[in-house]
DNA sequence: GAATTCTTGAGGTACGTCAATCAAATTTCT
DNA sequence: AGAAATTTGATTGACGTACCTCAAGAATTC
């Protein structure tokens, strides 16, 4: 009827129950011979667990955590509704999760915020530091396991990340910037932070397609705007003050200011933003951005979080399981 | 943690469980006073039956169909790949999928495949016509759930549509033509068939914008090109014989056609189409197309089970459970 | 007042898995 | 050989709901 059941792949296999239970949650404690034998009777009855049941039995109860930057950028709040979006299926699945907010590119704050945790997993966006590292890596000595969340560790020995490919991102904010700006001109780059790892990756890709593919244009330095809009905004305007701006690329937060700033521009700059936000979408409406490209804060939870369950259950998780795609906003096609 | 059970409903309403079970599965013999205390127990504790549970208890197996398309768009083979990646999942949620595939825009066989179907509920890829909506309206009043998928059949009075706003996804195309194109020019858009409401949607969008924000270009007048790489080609090649072409939109299928044509046009037009598969992915790779609007297949599974799944319990599914995003592709952010 | 229906209670079994126990069998070590 | 460790079996009780039976109580009908 409802297909086989552990009932089935036991007596297949010539085991106990209860030594399938073993092998199927990896308790331990069965031989090497017996679990290939189990595994085997799995492929050949074609069993396959009732998530319903298992859920059902379930007590464990699996505690996560999300250590991230508040701030211009609305991160935290996209990240609540996302939360609160998937709650339903985080209840059924006997997650829940818990926000810490840390006041951004403050790296103090970041590892207070990591020292006083209480839970089975983490996912951090944090800045790139050797005291983050090694707050990170005490967290794994103590069985916590570690993700890194839009802004990759990679040096910190973190179990996992999710998130964008960052220089995928930026170059793709090159793509589109060579190709919307009629003549060559200035452009002017503006990140957050470039201790910030998804930043620094994402300028960095951004100026290879630029030299590669559209060297008509003029990168300026990049500036650094602290994800804040006043000083996002004074950027714009001092670097307008000495030449035309053809283009605009910011990395990080405080579009606040930059909408304010564009707006005083003539001819406006072509501007390409990351995060689709209250902001940015007003402001690709009007017209006074051109394109937002956006990482699906959605998707990035319940990728986060199937990864955190995994590497709780200590499974691998799955090769492509972090991986979030871009979105690609134009004045059409907002959502 | 796990909330309140059907017991905690029956201390608080002064019953016993079968009264509780009796009301709540209105299997009737409960008088109205006592219907009314239980109902008025539920609402106060904030029961939610735990369908979990009761799909455990009750055996269910979801049975869900898939009516789609064969042809050259490789639909067929894009929704089996993403049922395959998400078959583990189904198995486990208890969902038994089956695919039964049409000739595109081929309404009698599309009759056929909608007669022959023994299921609990099935999402359609199908045409507008009142023999269809006759079908459906059949299937509906045989207890089955019909979901739309990708083009929507709004007067056939099927339960939901599950895909991307179709308007949307012409309107972005003409964003980025009209941006793309440096001077103005002839812009050709192929359809597959206007039958089709996506093909139709998506047209209607892109005249819009067109027609709105660039008046430079020149629509020609839209062909039919029957998702069918030839007659596709052939299209491309006839119209660029008699003018130059600034820039082509292909709404349907038959992209390997398209690929050859444009290979041979110079200079060649901008050129943004629909459906990021193998051939499209690689032309633009090679700069042969411009731009890829695609709806993600796999996520329009994923919403589409969903929303069958909440059907079938007789659950209202959430407002935005059935819009698939839009996903745009550059040659830089391939996936 | 008896016979009838209707309403409610009490209790059980089943669904498939998880998780834990204790005992028995087997292997490994000394 | 005996002790210790490891591996396996057998069994049990949750989890929350569905669905069934049997019996007793209440309300209705004649």
């Amino acid at each position: 009827m409802s297909g086989p059941t552990v009932r089935d792949v036991a007596e297949v296999a010539q085991v106990s129950l209860a030594t399938v239970d073993r092998v199927l949650n990896n308790r331990g404690g069965v031989s090497a011979k017996v679990v290939d034998r189990v595994k085997a009777a799995v492929v050949q009855t074609g069993y396959v667990r009732n998530l319903a049941a298992a859920n059902l039995s379930r007590r464990r109860i699996y505690r996560f955590c999300f250590v991230v930057p508040t701030g211009d950028t609305g991160f935290v709040a996209l990240l609540h509704a996302a939360l609160a979006q998937e709650q339903h299926r985080l209840r059924e699945e006997q997650v829940v999760v818990q926000i810490v907010p840390t006041r951004p590119f403050d790296v103090e704050d970041q590892i207070a915020a990591l020292r006083n945790l209480d839970c089975d997993a983490v996912a951090v966006m944090v800045s790139e530091a050797p005291e983050i590292n090694e707050e990170i890596a005490s967290l794994l000595a103590s069985g916590v396991r570690v993700v890194s969340l839009v802004a990759d560790l990679p040096s910190s020995g973190r179990d996992a990340y999710v998130g964008p490919d960052n220089v995928m991102a930026g170059r793709t904010a090159a793509e589109f910037m060579g190709r919307f700006i009629k003549d060559a001109g200035n452009i002017l780059m503006i990140a957050g932070s470039l201790a910030a790892r998804d930043h620094s990756e994402r300028l960095l890709g951004f100026q290879m397609v630029m030299q590669e593919r559209f060297d008509g244009c003029t990168l300026l330095p990049a500036a650094q705007g602290a994800d804040d809009a006043a000083r996002v905004e004074q950027i714009v305007l001092d670097t307008a003050r000495d030449r035309p701006i053809a283009g605009i690329y910011a990395i990080g937060a405080g579009n606040r200011g930059l909408v304010r700033a564009v707006g005083t521009l003539d001819p406006k700059p072509v501007t390409i933003v990351h995060e689709l936000t209250q902001i940015s979408r007003e402001a690709l409406r009007t017209g006074t951005f051109d394109l937002v490209i956006d990482q699906d804060i959605r998707a990035g939870v319940i990728a986060a979080v199937g990864v955190m369950r995994d590497l709780t259950d200590s499974i691998t998780p799955p090769a492509d399981a972090g991986r979030i795609k871009l979105n690609i906003y134009s004045r059409e096609n907002i959502q």
